[in-house]
DNA sequence: AAAATATGCAATACATAGGTTGCATTTAAT
DNA sequence: ATTAAATGCAACCTATGTATTGCATATTTT
């Protein structure tokens, strides 16, 4: 076989959705992402608890410097996870519900994929 | 004030959780990572509605290598979320579900948080 | 006004993630 | 036995993520 054949297959599973790509994954990968460091889901914990924080407070809890948990706050921001507001010389944080909704709602529709799979297999099995 | 004195504070919001650091985050937070990219996430919903694959066949719905399907088949491993059984000359890849809910969970408990965190804010306004 | 507090900005260092290429190895098909 | 197919392994490259340091700026507090 010539040296760079793999990209060439054609042969594709019925089920695999090519270059349409599911849009709710592609909206949904870059929240678990923002989510997939201790240190962020940690601060969602804490602003989902306990209302709007400043940086100096978030910080308090953490070993690593202001900047640090300033820069995980933009990237969690990013992902539509908190907002923030200016107070003063404050700025607060504080939890934005509606993207932790659109995670779990990604989480359940590839739940429910598998528990379709399974009922088909168990039909299956059956006959 | 000093120059780095950002990390002396010793306010701590009293909702703050310090060094103990909730162990349900800890383990959740490697597989949101896992997650939070497009291209695994696709990979996992694929295996989820299709059984068992193999790399080549997983290969053929991307844009990318066969090798970079690999590593992030072996990400996915190592988050718990596939594992892989040799056929032949085949290694075939299929969906873990445990691990997605322990996710699911993580969600949740956030989510539960919140919604605490609502009632209270609801109890309060009204006295 | 002066000092203290809270944050912002920029440069930098370092590790890791994502991807590729080239070649070797294992199995299956002819 | 050859050839083809599927995969494994290792080196490498580049971009991005995580965290730091040093200093500047904006607001309170006293």
């Amino acid at each position: 076989m010539s040296r760079h054949a793999d990209r060439r297959y054609n042969i594709v599973p019925r089920s695999l959705p090519r270059s349409p790509k599911h849009p709710a994954l592609r909206k949904s990968a870059p929240i678990f992402a923002a989510l997939g460091d201790e240190t962020r889901l940690r601060l969602v914990a804490i602003l989902c608890a306990g209302g709007a924080l400043s940086i100096a407070r978030l910080t308090a809890g953490t070993q690593i410097t202001r900047q640090a948990v300033t820069k995980h706050l933009h990237v969690l921001a990013d992902a539509g996870l908190v907002r923030d507001v200016k107070v003063g010389r404050e700025r607060l944080w504080e939890f934005e519900p509606a993207q932790l909704e659109e995670a779990r709602r990604s989480l359940d529709a590839i739940a429910q994929q598998w528990d379709h799979a399974l009922h088909k297999l168990k039909k299956a099995v059956e006959q």
